[in-house]
Order: C-alpha cells, then structure tokens, then sequence
DNA sequence: AGAATTCTGTACCGATCGGTACTGATCTGA
DNA sequence: TCAGATCAGTACCGATCGGTACAGAATTCT
C-alpha cells in the first residue's frame, strides 16, 4: 500500500528503541512524556499519532524489548536438557541485566513493580509476562520429566518458580549496581543449588557411557 | 520538656504506620501526597510540619519499616550455624512479603527500583539500604567459615549475594500475586540449593554425637 | 487576662502531568 | 494543478503535582 499524504519524518522503530531506554532507566511512572519524546526527537502530537499514548506506547516498547533483548531465554529454553536449559537462562541473564550499553537490570521489574491505583494495570500487564514466562519454565521442566531428564519426582512448577525468583533477584541487584562479576559468582551457586534440589542429570565429562 | 502552643491533633506514628502501607503499596513516585495525608487523616500542612516533606517522610516510613517489619532478618542473623541463618531467613521473608494484613513484597523494592532522574536519590537509597543488609550477611557467614561451620573455601560475599538475590526475587514475585505455599516451596529449593552449594553443616538428627 | 507558641484547615502557588485542537507543511492521486 | 490525506509543530487544555501563606484555634507561661 503505497503512503498517502505527507510521510512520517522520523524512524518509528529507531524512536521506539529509544523509548525502551527511558521505561527502563527510569519505570513507567518515573517516564514522562516530555522525556520520551525528547529522547525520541520528536513531538508530542507525533507521539499520539504514532503510538496511541503514553500506556500503549508502553507496551510496544515491553513487546519490543521482549523481542530484541529477550532472545537469550528462547535459546535458553531450546538446550537439550534441564541442567542446560536453567545454566544458559542464569547465565545469558547476568549478561543480559549488566549490558554495559543499556540500562541495569531489565524493563519487565525496572518499568514498575508498584503503580499509583490508576496505573496499576501497568504493573499487573508486568507481572502476568514475567508469570507467563515462569509457565513456559514448567513446561519445559514438565517435559524433562516425561523424557527422564529431570526425576519422576521433580516439581517442575516449584524448580521454575525457583528459577525466576533468581533471575528477578538478579535484575533487581544489577539495578542496585552490584556488577556483572559479582552476579556471575552467585548465579554458579544458584545453578548448582539447582542441580542438587532438582537431581538434574549434570554434563559430567566421563561418567556416561565410560 | 512540656509542650508548647497547641497540641497534635493526631498520632504522629499511627499516621507514619498509615503511610507506610501507601508507599508499600504504590512505590515512591506512584504515591501522591494528596494519597498520602488521605490514608494518614491529616492535611497537607499537618504532613510539612511533622514529617518535613515527601522524601523525608519516606524515609522516615522506611525507617519504621525496618523496625517493624523487617525483625524476622535481625533473628535470622542470629541462629547459631549459617545454615540455619538461611532457613530463616529464606522462610521468614516468605512469610513477610505474603503477610495478609500487609501489602504483597517488601517496600524495599515496591518503593521503587527506578525513578524520574529528580527522584533517583530515592531509588539509590533504597538499594544501598539492602546492599547494607547484604554486606551484614556476608559478615555473618565469614563468621561462620571462622568458625568451622562453613568450609574454608566458601565465598561468604558469594553466598550473601546469591540468599539476598533469592530474597529479592521472592519479594518480586509475591507482588506478583504468587501463593505463599508456592514461594514455600521455592524457598526449600534454594535452601538446599545453598546447602549444596555452599557445603553448609546440616542441622542432621543423628549423625553428629551419635 | 494576655503574650507567646504550635497546630489545623482553607485556599492557593508555580510547575508539570497526560493529552489534544489547530494551523501549516508535505506527500499522492487525479 | 489542485483535492485529499497525513504529518509536524505550536500552543493550549483541565487536572494534578509537591509545597506553602495565612488566618484562626488551642495550649502554656507569665
């Protein structure tokens, strides 16, 4: 469909990245709309016509984000087996929350864990993602349990609560500063806590087949 | 020293209490103070005179927070092994973070975890305050390799950071409208998780003096 | 009784909030 | 070339933000 009338004079994808930045340094509530266009180089009424306002605005950027700096859990969630699965989402995600070109920590707790009332569906819409995630965990658990990864008695529910806690914690401690080294020592304790608590058969290098 | 001049028209920490379940609820930024000297029954002026201003009285309300609501940690710290120190604190801050009569997760966090750039001090405070109660922690298991209860080469910075990254994911998580019994549960997986990890003396039934 | 002091409540401050009306510029299709 | 359509930018909307001036009420000390 070829435009009609006067064609947009600003990238809507490049201006939409940079609303990422600000939700995320500084929380949905903590964003005014005079920052983000700012940031956006562009206008208010642009801004309006473009995204629909400042909550829909919003969640593009969270739909965004979950696209492009989220893509280490969805290779997390394809490694063969649990042990790999739970290693590759701790691990990619202390990358992910201390990326020294991007805010600290991540959008989902940093764009609001409490809202004013009138906001609040804002901080829900948040944790019905991250929670949505958790289930995807679960599965996946669920189904190393049918294929004899994880043991008959493993509660795939409770190990991926488990999971996303830490992670949760991580970002939240990334925000705090702490750095990326410092989160990657406690994320092997969590790993190896979770090999232990699940009975999750481990890579060992000469145990299986010698 | 006898007062002066008119007298309070109210209780000046019934009303911090009152104020104190408003920030906990809608965060720093979220709360007006117009929210505020509503849930506190008093007026704005009221709320000058007495509290000094918004930022002030937030800090004045994190304060009573940590007395009142944050005890179960100051007795964490002191059960006698490390191990026991983490049950408790693992186990309590559940507890806490999904108390009934209380708002869900822990102000430290609900307060705000990202600001506007003009309220970042908040934010800053708030994380520097549970870095505190990290470095406490850290303390308390250096303690606990002095003492033989923790092995040698464990990393008590390590281990403080990993149990206060589960508090933190747990407070988040219990925002996020999770059970009590399915926090219950994960937090049994990180206390073996720490146990294993850690190489912590386990409180066993009959295989010390036995 | 009266001065000094401190609190209460109303009414208001400038600034900023999210959101929009409207004019003029810029494009396509006829 | 001009109508129709869409965008950019200014200027503005009512509401709310955090914070305060000011007048009157309540108390103590002299």
């Amino acid at each position: 469909m070829p435009q009609r009338g006067r064609p947009r004079g600003f990238d809507a994808d490049a201006a939409l990245e940079r609303a990422v930045e600000v939700f995320w340094r500084q929380g949905y509530e903590g964003a005014s709309v005079s920052d983000l266009t700012a940031a956006m180089g562009i206008n208010k009424p642009s801004l309006y016509a473009a995204y629909g306002g400042k909550e829909e605005l919003f969640r593009k950027v969270v739909a965004r984000y979950a696209e492009q700096d989220m893509g280490y859990a969805r290779n997390a969630f394809a490694q063969p087996t649990a042990y790999q699965v739970v290693a590759t989402l701790l691990r990619d995600n202390v990358l992910a929350v201390t990326r020294p070109d991007r805010p600290a920590g991540c959008l989902s707790i940093q764009g609001g864990t409490a809202c004013s009332t009138q906001n609040a569906p804002v901080a829900g819409f948040l944790a019905a993602s991250r929670l949505a995630g958790e289930r995807a965990l679960a599965d996946r658990f669920a189904s190393a349990v049918a294929e004899g990864d994880l043991p008959a008695d493993a509660d795939p529910a409770a190990l991926a609560r488990f999971v996303m806690i830490v992670t949760e914690g991580q970002s939240v401690h990334a925000a705090a500063g702490v750095t990326r080294e410092a989160l990657q020592q406690a994320a092997e304790i969590a790993l190896a806590g979770f090999a232990a608590a699940s009975g999750a058969r481990l890579p060992e290098h000469a145990t299986d087949t010698a």
